[in-house]
DNA sequence: TCCACATTTCAACGAATATGGAAATGTCTT
DNA sequence: AAGACATTTCCATATTCGTTGAAATGTGGA
C-alpha cells in the first residue's frame, strides 16, 4: 500500500458517522447491508449517508452493488488488512520477535478479492 | 476504545506528514527519535514539526520526554493496537474463525504500558 | 403510466486544517 | 553572562470538510 491510499483510507475512516458506518460493515460481514438499514441504524439523512458511502468508496473501504431499489454496501476487508499492515510495517526494525504485520479479519471469500472491484458501482 | 478517541486517532493519522512521522516513530521502536532527527528525514520545518507532533500527542498516539535540548519523540505501540482492535471489533459478528481482533505490534516492555503516560510532557 | 420508495446530485454555508514567517522559550557550552 | 542550538508559540491565510435543503434519478408495483 502507498502512503497516499493509506492516507486517503485513513482520512475517510477519521469521522465519527463514517466510523460508524464502517464498523457496523465490518460487522455485517462480506454480505454488506442496504443503505437504508445503515441510515436507520445511524439516524442519517440519505444525502448525508451518500456523501460518507462516497468517501468511503473512494478510499476503496467499501464496495456497492444494487439489489432492487436498494444499494448494499460491504466493507473491503483487503483493504482494512492492508492498511493495518501499512501502519505496522518493519515495526521496530523487525527486531523484537512479538513484532510482526498480520492481517486481523480474513472473512472466508474475500481474501484474495482483486484491487478492480473497490471502486466499482 | 472509544469511538471518539479512534477519530481522534485515525485524524492523526490521516495526514501525509503525520503518518510517515507516525511509521518513523513506529520503525524507531520504543526507544523514539528525537524530533530534529525526523525533521531531518522528512525535511520538514520545526514549526510546522511541532504542530504534527501535538496532534499524534494529544490523540494518544506519541509519546515525549526530553534529552538535553532534544524532544525525544516515540510511537505508543498500546493505541494502535487499540485501534486496530476497534477496527476489527466483532469483525463478521464472530462468525468466520479466522476473523479475529489481534494485536499486531508488541514491543517488548510497552504491552501494558500505562495509559496515563499517553499525554505528559 | 402513475405513484411510492431508495438513493443520489447540486448548491451553499460555517467550521476545521495545514503551512509559513517571525519571535520566544528552554538548554548546553564556554 | 553570552551565544549557539533545539524546539515551541503566535499570527495570518488559503483550502478542505460536514451538513443541510431542495430537486433529480432510478426501480418496482398497481
Amino acid at each position: 500500500m502507498e502512503t497516499i491510499n493509506a492516507v486517503a483510507a485513513l482520512a475517510a475512516l477519521a469521522q465519527e458517522n463514517r466510523l460508524e458506518i464502517f464498523r457496523l460493515l465490518v460487522q455485517a460481514g462480506p454480505e454488506g447491508m442496504a443503505a437504508g438499514q445503515v441510515a436507520e441504524q445511524l439516524g442519517l439523512a440519505p444525502n448525508t449517508l451518500t456523501f460518507h458511502f462516497d468517501r468511503l468508496r473512494f478510499a476503496g473501504l467499501v464496495t456497492v452493488r444494487r439489489d432492487g431499489r436498494s444499494m448494499i454496501y460491504a466493507a473491503r476487508f483487503s483493504a482494512m488488512n492492508e492498511l493495518v499492515a501499512f501502519l505496522t510495517e518493519n515495526c521496530c526494525q523487525g527486531a523484537p520477535e512479538q513484532c510482526a504485520p498480520a492481517a486481523v479479519c480474513k472473512p472466508k471469500g474475500v481474501a484474495h478479492e482483486a484491487v478492480s472491484r473497490a471502486r466499482r458501482r
